[in-house]
DNA sequence: AATCATCTAAAGGTATTACCTTTCTTCAAC
DNA sequence: GTTGAAGAAAGGTAATACCTTTAGATGATT
């Protein structure tokens, strides 16, 4: 990626913005430069008194785009020499972060957000029984045995519990092998995560108990790429959850 | 929602922000006093000057923090007298063109997307089907004529024919009464805008009122409330455009 | 009296300029 | 060879002045 920071040329696909929002222009401008595959990921900008140039605007105004760009993780910004504004790698964990933020923010209800949930991760059961590798298998039956052990002692704090358990249906999205899912998913733990945090601790060892077994069966069912059976028990492991909460 | 625009005495949610990033802590207050209540949809924070005070610092610093806000929908900026910041009106369609940005953004490949929209429509159809309007049903008929009309004619440009078709399953969204399933929906519906302007356009006439015909036939099984009908119904859909388009 | 044009104040949008802070690299002293 | 201090690049912040948008108020015209 190559920079033309001379003013008086024309720019292969920057140009000066018109007035009004003159930083919705710019962010939009390198919005568009990413989706044409101008910039790619990783891609170093230049710096922000350079592109103040560039687009004809004050180092402000360029900031401004970049936060926009920023908050929906499209750049990434580092400080510090060889620090500067770059196209931010695909991780769909800013992308959950993000969208968390919208639905925690958008008039999105808990029980819509069940309701949902309910297909969706039976969904991501089904496909993750048809491509979780051998490692993903073996990495879900090690968090459901540590749920298993956790369940029984009262000891242990109920955020923990919540932890692995998050991370267990986290670990099947992964498996079903699509980024979309996996965003969703993280949205979705990210509303649970503020949320259950309000409601009353979980000291039922029997609750506990079967939220171990649910999670050892669906692993068993993935493990053994039974995409029915697998779908089958993330809905009622689901199921059993409304219940509890609602 | 009263604000002491006086900077002496300590702001009942608000404090000055440590050194480092400062926007991203006054835009983490924001979103904090908007999740906590303090904030409420609609509500006029102060203006940029004052909000500089507020946090003890200066006015491009809050504007950066309102441009993170901005782009993630939590606020709205107007211009003019009686302009100002405001904490958003839960839209849907904002969360959706920012969540259109996130997965165009973020390695989520085409494939992907039409992979996970096919149990998600289906879905959707099969909620709309127990839960639309007498109102929402009419329209749907009513979409779904225009789009039998123009069909015939390959006169009518296949832009036109996209966004009825969109159209509908946005309906179709909506009578699902479920705003996450709205939000997601817009946001793949923006991902295709983008993308389908890349593919060769649709004079293929049987195809046109194949899909006028599948449309009109998920309308009347959402009319009925025959929810398993429409879900199937929308499911053979999806089914068709992806062998259409692969 | 009704209507239309102009004025004006509030609040966001932008430009300038100067300086601070973080974070590497480099090179020298030990 | 290790340690440490200086320097440079680039983002972060401050302060200030001025432009632009917008809606309501005001007043002139018909």
């Amino acid at each position: 990626m190559q920079f033309d920071t001379d003013i008086g040329d024309r720019h292969p696909f920057f140009s000066e913005v018109r007035p009004g929002r003159g930083f919705e222009d710019i962010a939009m401008q390198i919005k568009e430069a990413i989706l044409q595959g101008h910039l790619k990921d990783g891609d170093r900008l230049p710096n922000e008194r350079e592109l103040g140039s560039l687009f004809g605007v004050s180092r402000p105004t360029v900031r401004e785009a970049i936060r926009s760009l920023e908050a929906i993780g499209v750049v990434e910004v580092r400080r510090g020499v060889y620090g500067g504004i770059f196209v931010a790698e695909p991780k769909p964990d800013h992308v959950g972060k993000a969208l968390a933020a919208l639905l925690r923010f958008r008039g999105a209800t808990i029980s819509e957000l069940v309701e949902f949930r309910q297909t969706f991760e039976a969904e991501m059961a089904y496909w993750a029984a048809q491509r979780a590798t051998t490692k993903q298998v073996e990495q879900l039956v090690s968090i459901a045995n540590k749920i298993k052990e956790v369940a029984h002692s009262s000891e242990v704090p109920w955020e923990k519990f919540i932890e692995l358990d998050l991370a267990f249906h986290e670990e099947v999205a992964q498996a079903s092998r699509n980024q979309i899912r996996v965003a969703i998913m993280l949205a979705i733990h990210g509303v649970l995560r503020k949320t259950s945090l309000m409601l009353e601790k979980i000291d039922d060892v029997a609750w506990r108990e079967q939220q171990a077994s649910d999670l050892m069966g669906i692993a068993e069912a993935i493990g053994e790429g039974n995409a029915e059976l697998a779908q089958k028990r993330m809905a009622n492991h689901i199921e059993r959850n409304i219940s509890k909460f609602n």
